[in-house]
RNA sequence: GUCCCCAUCGUCUAGAGGCCUAGGACACCUCCCUUUCACGGAGGCGACCGGGGUUCGAAUCCCCGUGGGGACGCCA
């Protein structure tokens, strides 16, 4: 049989962390199987549901490269459908007309939960054999409700979790139609999963108590019982639980925030999951070795900073022209032009290495594309008048050489320095590197001098100690 | 409250009764490389929630505690 796996969110935000890692999840065990991964927009929601959050949702998908062989399917649209099943479940007598009404409801809820009962709903409207049912308000519009069966236990093996047993005595008699007519999400889960010839429903473990109601009602429509995989949730770096209130963030934020999404998605892969002792993998990797029986059955907490490892990891592996085309953009967003010299593919060969965030990679290197402004307490550190001199020399040198094309390679501008070091008794080669530095990078950690100075090229980098030896004559 | 789930270094995890003196990774510390800072390399610190069983033998199986989480909607 073909494996089929679907990521179902309702779209009532953006696709968050955990979400993702469902879908990731969902993604790789089709891919692996050579299935099909299907998109359902559980929709169903009116009050909550939003375009904007559809589109969120997708986004966050593409982003991370999570292509999906079918759908999207909108729940919404598939009205005609769930309220044909629900009329024959109606007629089969395994669902039934209530007529409480929300106020109802509500009291017993109150009532038993004051005498430290499980809240659940009476059956009052339940037909049955030899039993009388109130009289049928008319100001009332019923609910439909699924007639749960109310003894046994039902039992699946969690793909995850192992095997769950869960007695019907502890359930009650859901609504799968609102007074309106509209069908409810646990309704129209099992509608569509069984519809869609779903093999393995993979998704968050909030819904583990979903599962005997849907196991239920599938049984009650004759359809097959796919298999399930709950996953526990992700937790936030202060290990509290993520809510909107509370860490939860869109996947996008993580674009914005300088992360690679090769990055994110080998972190989430790696967040509950392992393979042995594999750190570092592709997708291509992952989808081979996934499979559920390595999933952690408990709840794990995001660390950030293993995140800002693996994407240390894949800014140096990522291809140099597509990691220019992104830095270019957040330089761009900082109000910093990239020009044609020096090549940005130049800058990033130096500074990548060092980098594990794309933001700061670019804060990083915006000095070659526009005139940092270097600390006082630096200047006045580094730029002493007993090195003045020094300077003033190493500068003439630097005009007279010839630095052959101005990307530099031709000639070793650092052996320039360490020869004239090497000349005179009295300096050392941080002496003269550490104002060096501060004048052209407007810092005083940079990668080595004479590289910098090289990609900077001749002019710029006579440009910019002139303008501090002027104002040190001064 | 009731039901369900979970429990190994600070964090993510390996672990399917003897390969465990509990392995790897992130973080942290030390050293090396580096005439700055990173990168990189080599070491180090660091955990089986508690108590009972079962067994020749338990991180692993069972029970009871404890702690954490989830679910109990005309939300999904």
């Amino acid at each position: 049989m073909i494996v089929r796996t679907r990521f179902a969110p309702s779209p009532t935000g953006f696709l968050h962390i955990g979400g993702a890692r469902t879908a990731l999840f969902s993604w790789a065990y089709a891919k692996k199987y050579h299935g099909k991964f299907i998109l359902r927009i559980e929709d169903t929601d009116v009050e909550r549901s939003t375009p904007a959050a559809v589109q969120a949702i997708m986004d966050g998908m593409q982003w991370l490269g999570l292509d999906y062989d079918e759908g999207p399917f909108y729940q919404m649209q598939r009205m005609d459908t769930y309220k044909k099943v629900l009329q024959t479940m109606l007629d089969a007598g395994t669902a039934y007309y209530c007529y409480c009404s929300k106020e109802e409801l509500e009291i017993l809820r109150e009532s038993q939960m004051q005498q430290g009962l499980k809240p659940r709903y009476d059956r009052r409207w339940r037909p049955e054999a030899g039993k009388s049912l109130p009289s049928i308000p008319h100001n009332i519009s019923p609910v439909v409700r699924f007639k749960n069966p109310q003894t046994g236990v039902v039992t699946w093996d969690d793909l995850v979790k192992g095997r769950i047993e869960i007695a019907n005595a502890e359930m009650d008699d859901l609504i799968i139609a609102r007074a309106d007519g509209t069908p409810t999400y646990n309704f129209c889960v099992v509608v569509d999963d069984w519809e869609m010839g779903i093999t393995q429903v993979i998704r968050g473990d909030d819904h583990v108590n979903n599962t005997p109601r849907q196991i239920n009602m599938l049984n009650a429509l004759g359809a097959t019982i796919p298999q399930y995989a709950h996953l526990s949730m992700i937790l936030g770096d202060d290990g509290q639980k993520l809510s909107k209130r509370h860490g939860a963030v869109s996947v996008m934020q993580y674009h914005d925030d300088g992360y690679l999404p090769e990055a994110v998605l080998n972190y989430l892969a790696r967040l509950g999951w392992s393979h042995g002792d594999a750190e570092i993998f592709n997708m291509q990797q992952f989808c081979e070795w996934f499979d559920l029986d390595h999933i952690t059955p408990s709840a794990a907490q995001f660390n950030t900073e293993k995140l800002n490892w693996l994407n240390a990891h894949y800014i140096k592996e990522a291809n140099i022209d597509e990691l220019a085309s992104d830095i270019a953009i957040r330089l761009a967003k900082t109000g910093v032009e990239v020009k044609l010299q020096p090549k940005l593919q130049d800058v990033l060969g130096l500074y990548r290495e060092r980098a594990n965030n794309l933001n700061q990679l670019a804060r990083d290197i915006a000095y070659f594309y526009a005139l940092p402004q270097a600390n006082v307490v630096d200047v006045e550190k580094y730029i002493t008048d007993d090195i003045l001199p020094q300077l003033i020399t190493l500068k003439k040198k630097l005009a007279d050489f010839d630095w052959g094309r101005d990307d530099g390679g031709a000639v070793d501008v650092g052996m320039l320095i360490s020869n004239m070091v090497r000349d005179s008794n009295n300096l050392t080669y941080p002496k003269i590197a550490m104002p060096l530095r501060v004048m052209l990078t407007g810092t005083t950690q940079s990668p080595n001098i004479d590289a910098v100075m090289r990609i900077l090229g001749k002019t710029e980098t006579l440009a910019r100690m002139e303008k501090y030896l002027n104002q040190k004559k001064q």
